[in-house]
DNA sequence: TTATAAGTCTATTTAGTTGGTAGGATAAAC
DNA sequence: GTTTATCCTACCAACTAAATAGACTTATAA
């Protein structure tokens, strides 16, 4: 399960993708529209800004904006810095490796080949996610949802 | 991340699967050849039998045995049981499934359509793999680095 | 039938993480 | 120099994970 912390992050850049190209977006302008509480919120944003993937500008005027186009922000980046790596066990992971601690030999251990795949499969799917591919998916679902509606009628 | 509650768990029900057909295995034992620590296994192993995964037997003779063949004991399952629903969220769980707090259209929401495809994945793996599948990926591993060392040699 | 080898159960401890809040410091714009 | 905004440090409550202690129950063999 991810934590609320990046529920909450990719909600917020997600809605900054939307504003992308149309000036900052304000801390409170973004928790009252996503619903997420405000100083909760605040501290994601910072932990963000700080590692670049998005830019501030203070006092009146200011605000929030994405880093670089939404296009070139990817889900699992923004899941490892928000939750920590993909890897269901530190023995896989790419970003955050660590030896096993129990078993005797890491090379045949079953445990962990598997575990191998489940991260591959993990971070195939989140490494290839933009913010803007979510935003077009999203935008899809809309349109055919509608759709739908529309032939109801 | 799994918890070592899970790591534990899969460690010790793959000793089992190996000692399958050949009686009941002591916690003591188990806990030692796996370097698990004895209580918090004899915790873990009494969760499995609660729920059906294990059986055990009292008294002199007795210990802990798989309550069915490895091969019909998924990973899954396993994982399930000791560490919660598989899926990034819980609004796409399909064995734990409640509404999102926050969104406004299920439906439509990007990140929701994501996540689904990430736990798509990730049960396509674990429910399709049995403890005796990972044996056997185990077993090919150690034959193919035994033979690695013997070409060396 | 009794000693004892085993699993069962309840409770507790400790440490760390998550989710969230408070309030002042700092910077930019007017 | 005042207003408007982010930045930063510190804090707190609730929960969860990991592990341990110890008394209790049950089954078996001698």
């Amino acid at each position: 399960m991810i934590s609320k912390k990046t529920k909450y992050g990719l909600q917020a850049l997600l809605a900054l993708a939307r504003a992308y190209g149309a000036g900052p977006v304000l801390i409170a302008d973004l928790a009252e529209e996503e619903r997420i509480p405000r100083k909760f919120q605040e501290a994601i944003l910072l932990q963000l800004k700080n590692v670049g993937v998005l830019s501030s500008r203070k006092g009146k005027g200011g605000g929030y904006t994405l880093g670089k186009p939404p296009s070139e922000i990817s889900i699992g980046q923004i899941v490892r810095i928000l939750d920590g790596p993909l890897a269901p066990v530190e023995c896989v992971s790419v970003t955050a490796y660590r030896p096993c601690t129990e078993c005797r030999d890491e090379n045949t251990c079953g445990i962990r080949l598997v575990m191998k795949d489940v991260r591959d499969a993990i971070a195939d799917i989140l490494d290839h996610t933009s913010l803007a591919d979510m935003q077009q998916r999203s935008e899809d679902a809309a349109r055919q949802q509608k759709s739908v509606v529309d032939f109801q009628i």
